[in-house]
DNA sequence: GACCCATAGTGGTCCGACCACTCTGATGGT
DNA sequence: ACCATCAGAGTGGTCGGACCACTATGGGTC
């Protein structure tokens, strides 16, 4: 008799999570549904509720689900920005070289989002992208600097219309992340620079021109990273 | 008195979670490092043993920490196949619409990826695409087809100096992502395309010319995108 | 000197209890 | 009939302890 625990490959805890990531796949759990309470799913996978609860503790994290205290557990909406928000993990831990392939990631990506905004921004995001360009401009308070620079960028972001790649962005300029490249770098009195650059951006923008929008993005991305890569290098 | 737990926000997981991230952060954590035991970092945090292990199941997970059974819990070498490894539970997870953006991110990585390679290839390296290219080409198994198609682009992806968007690409790849989409693509007898874009996208890379590379990989990637486009329209 | 194995130490699993929070339905007043 | 209140049940969160499975180490044996 096959009583369907057969394999017993790696700890009992990594396979109820596979078997959750199974039933989400394969449509048995839809975005947004509860769960059966923790008791009762380390009953049906027949392991014990400590180690089930490790298992929706690490599908919790990866953003799948969502524990609600004294309701349940949920499926999230399983949108990029859930899933995508350990990227920021990515780039709080990595160090030297490889702050060097985010950037290029970034410049890639960020000058692709660029250029597809410049074709689908509507006035009311290119308001408020104007508004975080202006407020950046008007203070000399590095803390402000950076929130309206961060705020520029994601509303471009999600002009460009793929939520995705906006939610990568994200993670891909997390505070810890700007504040650590960024630090160094604009104390070398950058903001010039970076106010002149991002000028650039708006241009393109307005004039809805996508070249010259993946151009000064890329640009603009490749300055830090040009910088970074300085540093590291000697 | 201030024992130092006055902020007291979220779940003690959380926390114990947030500052094992922050010890690797400041660097009081270095990769490959050993860790204290369970019960050791638990009493620590002012924690039960519990509690942590589900931090460290968490932290397990999204490639930070590994725990050796017998041994101990130990930091990743924090590199991007380590990090990233969790990217792929996007690609499985993602449905409809957000596939759409996967690959339009894809199109984006992979095209630039393969100029880069093209500028950057070896010889060694050249060789080895050939080789899963010829095999790709000399069956009508679509599992072996398959298999070899994810090591063609591997290779390039490799070949282009950039661990962490190679990693990235790997996730984009992944077996369950691509058996997916590739399942109903290739049964309109696509096959016969998918091989002349490959021979496309090896030509520039033996030619070493980035924007055909560029190009050709652009195209292979739009294609499948393009179709899965269609697939969901109407 | 090489091999083997008892042993201590570590992560993996389970159990049972209790706490903190949420939701619901019965209660009582208007 | 309606609404505000609140006690209870149900749920996730935390804790402590026990035992199992595996690894690594060192002493003993050949």
């Amino acid at each position: 008799m096959d009583d369907g625990s057969a394999p017993q490959k790696g700890t009992v805890t990594q396979r109820a999570i596979e078997r959750i990531k199974a039933m989400i796949g394969e449509g048995r759990l839809e975005p947004g549904q509860r769960l059966p309470t923790e008791r009762d799913l380390a009953a049906q996978l027949g392991i014990s509720r400590s180690s089930m609860r490790e298992a929706i503790r690490a599908l919790t994290v990866l953003g799948v689900l969502e524990a609600r205290h004294g309701s349940g557990i949920y499926v999230t909406r399983l949108e990029a920005g859930d899933l995508l928000e350990t990227f920021g993990v990515v780039a709080d831990l990595s160090r030297g070289p490889q702050l060097v392939e985010l950037l290029e990631i970034r410049r890639v990506l960020e000058s692709t989002a660029t250029a597809l905004a410049a074709a689908r921004i509507t006035a009311d995001q290119l308001a408020e992208v104007e508004k975080h360009l202006t407020a950046m401009n008007a203070t000399d308070d590095p803390e402000e600097i950076l929130a309206h620079d961060l705020a520029f960028h994601r509303e471009i972001a999600a002009a460009a219309g793929n939520e995705t790649m906006a939610a990568i962005l994200e993670g891909l300029s997390s505070r810890t992340f700007r504040a650590r490249v960024w630090r160094g770098y604009q104390e070398e009195g950058a903001f010039a620079r970076t106010r002149r650059e991002h000028a650039a951006i708006h241009r393109a923008l307005v004039a809805r021109d996508p070249e010259a929008a993946r151009a000064a993005a890329a640009a603009h991305v490749g300055e830090v990273e040009e910088w970074l890569r300085a540093q590291l290098g000697p």
